[in-house]
DNA sequence: ACTGGGATGTTTCACGTGAAACATCCCAGC
DNA sequence: GCTGGGATGTTTCACGTGAAACATCCCAGT
């Protein structure tokens, strides 16, 4: 099955999808290029693409009245309905259409299967470079559950590691307020990430933004020992006077720069040395 | 000046230069679009852009080929020569329209003075993602000494911090293998950068590419220690022997991990403790 | 029931990037 | 000559990303 698809998914498949729709489209599939009323067209109800840039849309809507759709919209034949086609890639196209009051728009019909159509818009969309995790997450789910792919196939067609793939379909198990704040920008993929190891996800989320968390601290949230349930310092960023104190002492003490990085119950001790004769002299102390 | 520019520099303008270039051509400076024979546009001598993409000129050329060229290059007049357009934007077309074996294409003329035509299409241009960090140089430094913009002035138009466009330009000064192995993308802009404080760059970039050298490898290797000649080890892939059994012996001595990063003379010792009496214990040996 | 292999879940951190911080230069004004 | 402010040069490292490494689950075969 998988390797059933990967030969369609290379170069030139993913060509049909971008500048050359109408090239590959016209040669391979045959119908060719045609003018149909904008209101035959439908979106695919299962494209995961539901934000559009406004800005971007805006530029297109405003070209397209100056100049009309350049190019077409790839789309196919709904099943059992006249004068009706679903969008297969141009959704953009046509929404930009709409709002500039055209009313033909050029179009290329294929005669794709509902698999073959569905399999290169999400693969498509996915590729996006202004999509965001969790509309990727939606795409790399909706390959996997609906047409068998596993993580590790994902991985080679798109080009990322399985865990990257993983990681990212993981988001989709966020609480809500988490995965707006995600879609939204607020927070990166890496912090929201880190939050599904985190008792009150939402919660840290909102600190994330108002106190800028680093990936690093939410990750620390979110270890084993947050189970007991204790308020969690930022201890990134709030090193308490004990440890400061700890390494002034031993600093002093030595003539060298100690920091003590405490984690709960552990932490690390980095001592830094100038010269070889420090570094004996520091021996010297841990054997004695 | 540079307060001067600004306005200029934004949305609309790089809209100029994007898709819609020929919306705001016609309405702005009001020559509209019409078609030239081909060989009667030259591009610009200054543009910096030199690499253009193979397989994307390849699609775009078959796109040409089979639709002709649908965005219209941006071009003024060639002053003092009849028949003759200088392009402002749209290189990359003209040269597929070339390939394709196209005679006319679409064009946009417009009145913008030398200094305007050659800012805009430089300031378009250092923003492309497909540049590479001495192509962004390049431009940085036209608009420097031909516009007479600051640093701060770029740090301000592009989005980028001063000292990223400093660095970006001090690229320029890396020695020809350096660079050219930057450009086509063996080592990266920050091993590139790292390379200026070594002694030989372009023997240490040679090993960034053999030995997989990393950013703070090569920092490491342009320290002052490095003046003294010594022979550099990879100091951060090869620990010595001697460094090794001193991690040992003192992590069986200690019942911690202990880690040794040694530099030159100096260096860390990075010891991790897993409950509070190890730290306590550890303490006590380095204050007797 | 056990084992092995494939698939998925999760944690952790090395990496290059971008910019803060620091250093130095240049020039005008006093 | 000194000072202050602006401009440029340089180093260093915190950051989020991407993936290695580890953990766990599932299923088929013996």
């Amino acid at each position: 099955m998988a390797e059933d698809n990967k030969p369609r998914l290379g170069r030139g498949l993913a060509a049909l999808l971008g500048d050359a729709a109408e090239e590959s489209g016209a040669s391979e599939r045959g119908r060719g290029q045609r003018r149909v009323p904008i209101e035959f067209l439908r979106p695919n109800p299962r494209n995961p693409r539901k934000s559009f840039d406004e800005s971007d849309l805006t530029d297109l809507t405003d070209s397209i009245r100056e100049r009309g759709v350049l190019q077409p919209i790839l789309v196919r034949p709904v099943p059992n309905v006249s004068d009706a086609f679903e969008i297969i890639a141009g959704e953009r196209r046509w929404r930009a259409a709409q709002r500039a009051g055209v009313h033909d728009v050029p179009v290329v019909v294929i005669e794709a299967t509902d698999r073959d159509a569905l399999e290169i818009a999400i693969v498509e969309n996915v590729q996006r470079s202004d999509l965001n995790p969790l509309e990727e997450a939606v795409g790399y789910d909706r390959l996997m559950t609906d047409f068998g792919h596993t993580q590790l196939d994902l991985s080679k067609i798109i080009g990322k590691s399985r865990s990257h793939i993983a990681n990212t379909l993981r988001l989709l198990k966020l609480p809500d307020t988490a995965k707006a704040m995600l879609a939204d920008g607020r927070i990166s993929a890496g912090h929201a990430r880190a939050l599904l190891a985190v008792q009150d996800p939402d919660g840290v989320a909102q600190r994330i933004v108002e106190q800028g968390l680093t990936v690093r601290d939410v990750e620390r949230l979110g270890q084993p020992v947050a189970d007991q349930g204790v308020k969690q310092p930022k201890v990134t960023a709030e090193k308490d006077a004990d440890t400061r104190a700890l390494e002034k002492t031993l600093g002093d003490i030595l003539g060298m720069i100690v920091q003590i990085k405490h984690r709960g119950e552990s932490g690390e001790v980095l001592i830094r040395y100038q010269d070889l004769e420090q570094l004996e002299s520091l021996c010297h102390r841990l054997q004695s």
